[in-house]
DNA sequence: GTGAAAGCGCTAACAT
DNA sequence: ATGTTAGCGCTTTCAC
């Protein structure tokens, strides 16, 4: 590939000249400032990012550590954060933790040393992670935690509404005359979880309604964790009449494990989800689901680190994107005493 | 951070003790090796990977061009490559075209000076990207096309049984019977699209049955579009009774489009999508679809890379991955003429 | 306004 | 077996 130095040699100026003709300087005269440009385009020339970043002690590169790419929402958000690093100039480099902590502690430490710009994390561990995020923070990159939060870190944050969607949902449910609502939960340790599990116990503690134990379970964000929970909970005496799920996927684990019990949703149990998946939609019955930007977590991820860069100085950012609640047929008035079904299977 | 030269320092050894120490030669004494690793150790030492790559000419990087991440069908694919580029000691580093050659343009432009040791590409421009995967070949970085292949490309290449699956799919439908059969495909120009076609028409030419051309509509790979051309072929004379999508997200739309006109799926339409996605299950009725590994997909490519920078330097390789039809309900036996509903919206 | 030269952190060739 | 040194491609002083 063509250097600096050829196009040095072949516009007849310094390498000097050149570098400052491509980093935009005004000082060059206008003559050979053409002349550079002239080689540039011919040979098709574009800066080495390994030498520039090495001398310049900084890359045009944000880190992305995400726990799993394949958990349907994800994706939205790394497009959300892509776009706007590209459209920034900055550019992803992803790093999938797969829930994994040493993994995630792997990938921090040697993405580090490709000198980011930024580093967006969504961590697998709220204990851990702050140790090595604060080592980007002193070495000049600027850091946001998106999604389930560490505690501990006094950096920017965005998350969504947890507490506020789930509290409306569970409103929702009792509007509808239920009392007997149970919730599935995603794993206790996550921020995003607890804050999902506080907005339904806030909207039931407010209605006066008495929450059983076991009518909370905690599963693991995915169809098969939502599925195992929903048998259990489907199963109790008295079986409970709602359930509200800290995701879709386990929303919709919950509606296959209504169905193999042979029950029906929502003649005999509603179900609201949470993160209004594409296929929310598509599922029968569609199913209700408190929606949130994964696209906006990601952009306004990247927007605050590309305005950091630029020199936004103000105190720590905690972005927290408003969530609704997406109606559908998932959910029905609490059925007659008399109406509930008897388990068939 | 810590450099090598502190490392140096503080271990009473020269720059060149260390960096033999770190890259495993055993020309090192025992003893000096001890002190360097409790240097580097204690200090927490990572080597920058911006200056070993400058200097090697060649980082742990694996480029990787996917057309949108937001389809369901490409986290697997990413997942996989990224699991399998982990375990051999490289990166992923995303780029997300999100269908622009432009933008695929630039990225690979770019992408390059960071000089990778591999790259795999789904390309967004059947045409044009093979000049630009020539530069990475020229600079001795490991090129796999994946997914849908462009012309004119005479390496390596990672893709699915895509005329096979479609050609099973076809049989399956004709097997009940089914005689007037239409597809919903992807853009004709993407390779995989035009496969699934073609496996369609062949098991049509083997039946002898004949196939109105506006039978094979083409779509966008999305659940807008599969909408859009169900509905067109809902309301054809005679209507078709089988659909076959050339991807779940069509399929879908298509599903939707059947129940909004008042139709049943599959009393009175069957449809058969591709991919498999998760949530082929969960759709009502559950989705019969050409299974693909789309995880394959990306480790596949990725270990071909990694074998590529070892040294396999055999014969460009074609990996063609098989497809399995899953049979579920939303495929039945043809309806008897009379039966055949009229649309009631 | 332009050029010369030092140096970012590392590797590899060479000298000892 | 260990140390010394040149140089990867670039940016950024500093002379002129």
């Amino acid at each position: 590939m063509a250097n600096m130095k050829e196009i040095a040699r072949l516009s007849r100026v310094s390498l000097g000249t050149v570098s400052n003709v491509l980093s935009g300087l005004p000082t060059v005269s206008e003559p050979l400032r053409l002349r550079v440009m002239a080689a540039v385009e011919s040979l098709g020339y574009q800066p080495n990012q390994l030498a520039r970043g090495l001398r310049r002690d900084k890359t045009n590169i944000i880190g992305m550590i995400i726990s799993d790419v394949s958990n349907p929402f994800f994706p939205a958000v790394v497009k959300g954060a892509e776009d706007t690093a590209f459209n920034n100039g900055y550019r992803l480099f992803l790093c999938n933790s797969d829930n994994n902590f040493a993994k995630e502690e792997t990938y921090l430490r040697e993405l580090q040393t490709y000198l980011p710009s930024g580093l967006i994390i969504m961590t697998s561990d709220i204990k851990g992670s702050t140790k090595l995020a604060e080592a980007y923070r002193a070495a000049g990159s600027h850091v946001v935690y998106v999604d389930r939060l560490p505690h501990q870190w006094d950096g920017d944050t965005v998350t969504s509404m947890n507490e506020q969607g789930s509290y409306d949902a569970t409103k929702y449910l009792l509007s509808l005359g239920h009392k007997r609502l149970a919730m599935i939960s995603g794993p206790s340790l996550l921020t995003n979880s607890g804050e999902r599990v506080a907005g339904f116990r806030h909207a039931l503690e407010e209605a006066k309604i008495k929450l059983p134990a076991k009518y909370i379970q905690e599963g693991d964000f995915n169809k098969q964790s939502g599925y195992e929970k929903a048998c259990f909970l489907l199963q109790m005496d008295p079986r409970p009449t709602a359930i509200f799920a800290a995701n879709d996927l386990l929303a919709f684990g919950a509606m296959n494990a209504i169905r193999d019990m042979g029950l029906r949703c929502p003649e005999d149990i509603s179900v609201i989800g949470f993160d209004n998946l594409d296929l929310a939609e598509v599922v029968t019955p569609p199913l209700t689901s408190v929606e949130q930007s994964g696209y906006n977590l990601g952009a306004v991820a990247a927007q605050l680190i590309a305005d950091r860069i630029r020199g936004d100085g103000s105190p720590r950012r905690a972005h927290v994107l408003p969530t609704t609640l997406k109606l559908r047929a998932s959910v029905a008035k609490v059925p007659k005493e008399k109406a509930t079904r008897k388990i068939t299977k």
